[in-house]
RNA sequence: GCCCCCAUCGUCUAGCGGCCUAGGACACCGGCCUUUCACGCCGGCAGCACGGGUUCGAAUCCCGUUGGGGGUGCCA
């Protein structure tokens, strides 16, 4: 057994779906954790079920926190390699008569439960009937008649079982291959575990993680904490069939590593002075676990959009652009976006949203939204003479850079009566049908460094083309 | 059914017996700024599930009720 003085953490994904939030914030509460006190950050893979584990599940699970950014310390445990040392452990129990070999299929469990009207689960059937091993066997722990279970837990306190309420669970199935519950407590005793950090799922299978860790003589780990779920609207447990919950979807989407972490942090934890956002470090500084609420968390979704625009505003113009990258279909996009990216850096949530964005500066054709034309070229006013008005006043500019052309619209806006009770031009009036016939659309950047941007040329025809569609 | 857990604004949280007339953030609603949008700023709406205790004093402690969730696999 490894012995440690400073703290030993764990994540222990198993292979057998991707990584969503729910994961990543367990990941991330034990790394927060063990980088808080000094301690070891490791990585365990529970992959015991060969049938549903696969390597590319692996991958995207390594791929999602090495995108997180959350590091690990020392090799990687595959738990598959250890299954004969479990194997052992387990056969270990027998002559102790703390196992037994049982012959029940899972619908004769059932079958007997549904008879007896009683509670579903195993009734024992076995437990006194001296099977040797043989085909269709599998071995159960021998859970204590009487007594009680108890563990402190750092986040609900301390949690209590009757041993006659733990049914006698499976520990070899009768492939001989170890169950969940004997690889994780073997492995965690195995590798020093001294902090267990997992989901409120796990709560129900302490104490038979404690029961037959005593059992095999693995001693305790010194403390849990059973992080609270992560739920949806329906305030149910986030599935992976049910839920859009991937991490690596998220990263797709175009949201930051930072952000997201940034949010998980905030999911049955908070910072007592209010700053929600802030550098890893602080919070690396701030965390601690004994402070994580009890209570459920909804993943919201609106709230991670907020932080993650938070982030990419804070970003210098060039990183901004460099993140951006990925998202971009091409050279040409990035060409048209670097000009003003900072304009663009403000209004976005996502780096998906960048495209869409600056899409209009390319060529091709334009994106028509029927709704802006509408509001802009049918029910605003002085539409036509805007646009005769603006091609106008830009068709000779010398300058083609944006202040010259906010005077020359705001010239045209005048001539066309589009004027307040002083006289001045209303810009947020006249800029509409020039915006459309320009962008196609009534939201986007700001208009004059967009058509300085667009250039002179491709300015006039598109305002030629949307007047005489007019 | 049985076991376990949970309960502060719509949401995430601060609060750990007096500092609470319950604070912040997101969302939402007004307003300001303004070339649209976005940002920013100002303001608003909105909560201690309920009932009993304990105490001079309870959002904070205890009990119960109600409501919600998790577990109950030869899945993890």
């Amino acid at each position: 057994m490894v012995t440690s003085e400073t703290s030993r953490l764990r994540f222990a994904p198993s292979p057998t779906g991707y990584l969503h939030v729910g994961n990543a914030r367990a990941a991330l509460f034990n790394w927060l954790e063990a980088r808080r006190a000094g301690g070891q950050m490791l990585l365990r893979v529970e992959d015991t079920d060969r049938e549903r584990s696969s390597s590319e599940l692996v991958e995207n699970i390594l791929a999602s926190l090495r995108w997180l950014g959350l590091d690990w310390d020392g090799d990687i445990v595959f738990q598959a390699d250890n299954l004969d040392v479990h194997r052992e452990a387990a056969l270990s129990l027998l002559g102790q008569g703390r196992a037994y070999w049982c012959d029940c299929t899972g619908e004769q469990v059932q079958a007997r439960a549904k008879e007896r009207g009683g509670p579903p689960g195993y009734d024992n059937h076995c437990r006194e009937r001296g099977l040797t091993q043989s085909d269709g066997t599998a071995l159960r722990f021998r859970t204590p008649d009487d007594g009680v279970t108890s563990f402190f837990d750092l986040v609900r306190g301390e949690v209590s079982f009757e041993n006659k309420t733990i049914e006698d669970f499976v520990l070899l199935r009768s492939t001989g291959l170890p169950m969940f519950l004997l690889s994780n407590a073997f492995d965690d005793a195995a590798m020093g575990i001294t902090h267990v950090v997992r989901g409120e799922d796990h709560v129900p299978g302490t104490p038979k993680y404690l029961l037959l860790r005593d059992a095999l003589g693995l001693g305790r780990p010194e403390v849990f904490a059973h992080l609270p779920m992560l739920v949806n609207e329906g305030r149910q447990k986030l599935s992976k069939r049910k839920d859009a919950v991937s991490v690596a979807d998220f990263a797709a989407q175009g949201y930051l590593p930072e952000a997201m972490v940034n949010y998980l942090v905030l999911l049955g934890w908070g910072p007592k002075d209010g700053i929600e956002i802030r550098p890893l470090a602080e919070f690396v500084e701030l965390f601690r676990l004994e402070d994580v609420t009890p209570s459920p968390a909804f993943f919201d979704v609106k709230k991670l959009q907020h932080i993650n625009a938070e982030y990419l505003r804070a970003l210098p113009v060039a990183e901004f652009l460099e993140r951006a990258r990925p998202f971009l279909s091409g050279p040409e996009v990035e060409a048209v976006l670097a000009p003003i990216a900072a304009l663009i850096q403000e209004r976005v949530r996502l780096l998906t949203e960048i495209e869409p964005m600056v899409a209009f500066l390319l060529d091709g054709p334009l994106v028509e939204d029927d709704a802006s034309w509408d509001k802009a070229m049918v029910k605003g006013k002085n539409a036509s003479e805007m646009l005769d008005a603006t091609i106008a006043g830009l068709v000779d500019l010398d300058q083609w850079v944006a202040e010259p052309i906010r005077a020359a619209i705001e010239v045209a806006a005048i001539s066309v009566g589009l004027v307040n009770a002083e006289g001045q031009a209303q810009l947020s009036k006249a800029q509409g049908p020039v915006r459309v016939a320009i962008t196609g659309r009534s939201v986007g950047p700001p208009l004059f460094e967009s058509l300085e941007a667009l250039g002179q040329t491709r300015t006039l025809n598109r305002l030629r083309a949307a007047r005489a569609r007019l």
